[in-house]
Parts: structure tokens; sequence; C-alpha cells
DNA sequence: TGTATGCAAATAAGG
DNA sequence: ACCTTATTTGCATAC
């Protein structure tokens, strides 16, 4: 049939939809067909080819009945009443026209129920179209995502080719990109498992300020950024705030007056090198989001980055306390003597060092969870298999780090395990060059 | 001088 | 109140 197009999409849900009603609607169509073409013989732009053209209108996004109704409507508009009611893409209208301007005469009844018949097969079309589509573009994105790392190795990123040469930035993008991946399988997978259980309990604990956790992170709901977002807002942060001439510092503190909770310039020049976490990125971004908006349109972000007393009320965190070299040398060798002083020993030494108890109790326990890392390296996950830790991260002609600041501990290399968790450490990162540790101590 | 990074202090959450 | 574990964050310093 001429007007049915051979293109498997088209035949296979018509046939699925119409079923029923399908030999009548053709024979209405073939009908159609005939007197429109003779109407159409005396014009000059008739359809000849016989084959529907693929307008820009129309390419790509029409659905099933689509092509049957534009060739309808291509020749409506001189036939009949009935053409002329047609809204430009209701299959509802495009399916009826056939049957109103069909010559046959037959009973209202019939063509009333013709109209009825082909108005719910058209519909249902659409509506199977549409979740095909939505089906066949949530499936598309999936594989992208999964993907995703891969892909981005493969070819580095828009933001690398701005700077050719930063291949610490690469590493770090690569790194994140790999959280990211994981987070993504992650989430995917408790999705999955659980897809309509809205957790009001953690989505309900962000305070009111919007001074939330770190663990209740907002960018992780439903409306969460993509790494595509994440990556294209860094890149504009770090662009727009050198254009306005702040540096990381600034922003940092300009948080403050915001926020009523400061970052340093090492956060924000992480956050711009997509150095944090999946999490941590989903954390900071309105808040950068904010600032951004707030210092394109602003005309006294300056204040808001230079009000010292204003900073200074907006630390909320704890400033980091600098432990003296010999006095961590001292801390070291109790903590060789005892791995868990008690609660008095701890306010003890405390005392002894002139240091908060807190102090000291967090140094402990940071410690025993550093000698664990120590002990246990990489776990089982990459087993040394792609790179000697050994060499890539203590260069055999500098002193092991940690002597450096008093420490002197187990007779294998005590080989610090950086920051970044086992599972997010890959080969490339430290690879090239082996300049992770190198560069510096 | 601004930015990048190693190490580790501080914090969150669960026990 | 304190521990462990995981994670965030920043000081100090190299670049």
């Amino acid at each position: 049939m001429a007007l049915v197009p051979g293109h498997p999409f088209h035949t296979r849900v018509s046939l699925g939809v119409g079923r029923t009603s399908v030999p009548s609607l053709e024979e209405e169509i073939d009908l159609l067909a005939d007197v429109l073409a003779r109407q159409d013989a005396t014009r000059p732009h008739a359809l000849q080819d016989g084959k529907p053209r693929t307008t820009p209108a129309t390419t790509g996004r029409q659905r099933v009945p689509s092509r049957l109704r534009e060739e309808l409507l291509r020749r409506g508009p001189a036939g009949s009443k009935a053409a002329a009611t047609l809204s430009t893409s209701t299959s509802t209208a495009a399916t009826k026209y056939p049957v109103e301007a069909s010559p046959i005469p037959s009973n209202d009844d019939v063509v009333l129920g013709l109209i009825v018949v082909c108005t719910v097969a058209g519909i249902s079309a659409l509506i199977v179209a549409a979740v095909c589509w939505c089906r066949l573009q949530k499936e598309v994105r999936l594989a992208q995502k999964a993907d995703y790392s891969a892909e981005r190795t493969a070819s580095p990123l828009p933001y690398d080719k701005i700077s050719p040469g930063d291949k610490t930035l690469a590493q770090s993008a690569q790194m994140y990109h790999y959280q990211h991946q994981k987070q993504q399988m992650l989430s995917m997978e408790k999705h999955k498992e659980e897809p309509k259980v809205p957790d009001s309990a953690s989505s309900d604990e962000e305070n009111e300020d919007g001074d939330f956790t770190v663990y209740e992170c907002p960018g992780l709901a439903p409306d969460a950024p993509t790494s595509e977002e994440l990556e294209q807002f860094a890149k504009d942060l770090k662009h727009k705030r050198i254009m306005l001439g702040f540096t990381q510092a600034d922003v940092g503190l300009a948080l403050g007056t915001l926020y009523g909770k400061m970052f340093s310039q090492t956060t924000i020049c992480r956050f711009e090198a997509l150095q944090l976490s999946f999490k941590n990125m989903c954390k900071l971004k309105p808040l950068l989001q904010r600032w951004l908006n707030e210092a394109e349109n602003t005309d006294n972000m300056q204040e808001m980055c230079n009000a010292e007393q204003v900073l200074a009320q907006a630390r909320k965190r704890k400033r980091r306390t600098s432990i003296e070299t010999n006095v961590k040398g001292t801390l070291e060798s109790f903590f060789r003597k005892c791995v868990k002083p008690s609660p008095q020993e701890i306010s003890q030494i405390a005392e002894d060092l002139n240091l908060d108890k807190d102090v000291v109790r967090v140094w402990f326990c940071n410690r025993r969870q550093k000698g664990k890392r120590l002990l246990l390296p990489f776990g089982n996950e990459t087993e040394g298999v792609m790179y000697d830790m050994n060499q890539s991260l203590v260069p055999p002609g500098l002193p092991i780090p940690v002597t450096s600041q008093g420490y002197s501990l187990a007779p294998s290399p005590p080989v610090y395990m950086p920051p970044f968790h086992k599972a997010e450490m890959f080969p490339q990162a430290l690879q090239p060059g082996l300049s992770m540790n190198n560069s510096s101590h």
C-alpha cells in the first residue's frame, strides 16, 4: 500500500495498535487516496514520489501514524471540511478525516463507530510510541553512564582541551569520573531495589538554613545534577570567577557570608578541578551556584569576600589545629606505648603537651585509623597488581615522608594511604610521572 | 601571588 | 561519652 511506508517501526506499531480495525481503515485510506489523487491531479505540486520526504519539522519525532497523517493532511485542505478542523498533530483528527471524506455512503452509526475506533487506535498508537520513546531514551542514558568512565579515558574532556598540558587536572578529572561512576552504579542499584520509597527521614534532616551535613547531600535527590552538569558548572565557575577577578580564597570566604559556612581556597580549588567526591560536589554546587549568581549581579561582592568579622563567625568547623612536629613526635611515642589511652591518660597527655583534650583524643583516633591503613594498604581490590605502590609512592631517593614529621613506624615502608578511598584510586591517576607524591615533601 | 597538593585534623554516622 | 569507619576539609607548602 502506497501510504504505508515499509519502515519497520511504522509497520510494527500500526499492526499492534489497530489490529481490529486495520482492514476497514486501509480500505478507507485507499478510497480516500484515490479521491485525493484525482483532486490533486489538478495541482502542480501533487505528490508524485509516493514517499513522504523528511521535512525538518517532522523528522525523527513523528510517531506511528504521523506519516499517514502527514500524507492525508497534505492532501486534505483541498478536500473537505473535516480537514479544516484538523489540528496539526492530533491523530484523532487525522484518523477521522478519511472516514468523513469517504465517498461511501454509510449510515451514521457505522461512521461514528469508525471514528471512535480510529480515534482510540490513534491515541493508543501515540501512547505506545511515546512509551517506547521514553524507554529507549532511558536505556540509552543508562548505557552512556555505564560507559562513562571508559569514554572519558578515550576522549579527553573539553576541559582538557583548554589546557592540554595540565596532566594533573586530567588525572583529577579521571579520579572524579571514577568516583562518579561508582556513585552512579551504587545509586542505580539502590533505585532498582527500591524504586519508590521516599526516604523522608533523610531528606528532612537538612537544616532549615540549608546547612546540611555532608552525609545529607541534596545533590543525590531526584534532581541531582548529572556529572556533565557538575563538570560544566565547575568550568563555568572557574571561568566566571576569573573573569570577575576573584580568587579561590575569595569565593571560599564569600560562602561564609552567604551561608555562614566558609570554605578554604583548597576546597574551592578542588571543586573547580573536580577533585571532590560526587556527593561532595553535589553538596557544594548549590552554594557556589548562589555565589556565582550573587557575584554576577551584586556590586558589593568585594565586601562579602573581605568582611573579616563576618567570616570569623561564619566558621562553624573548628579551625584545624596545627600540631608542631616535636609535639607530634611526643604523641607518636605515646602512641607506641599505648594505642588506645584511657580518657584519663588522654587528659594527662593533653595537659602535658598543652593541647586540647579533644585534639589529643582525635589525634589518637586518626592515628589508629592511619595505622590500620598502613597495615592494609589496598585491601584485596587492587592487590598491587596495577603498580608497585612502594615505588610509585615513595621514591627511593627520598626519605619516607612520615619520618620528616617525627614518625618512625614499622620496618615495612610506611606508605601513607592517600585520603582517597582505595576504590577511588586507579592506576592512571598515579602512574604518569609518578608525580603525586614525588613533587612534594 | 594565586593555585595545586600531601598529609592529617575534624566531622558524621552508626555502634 | 567514646569508639570505629568513612569522609570532608584545610594547613602548610610546593608549584
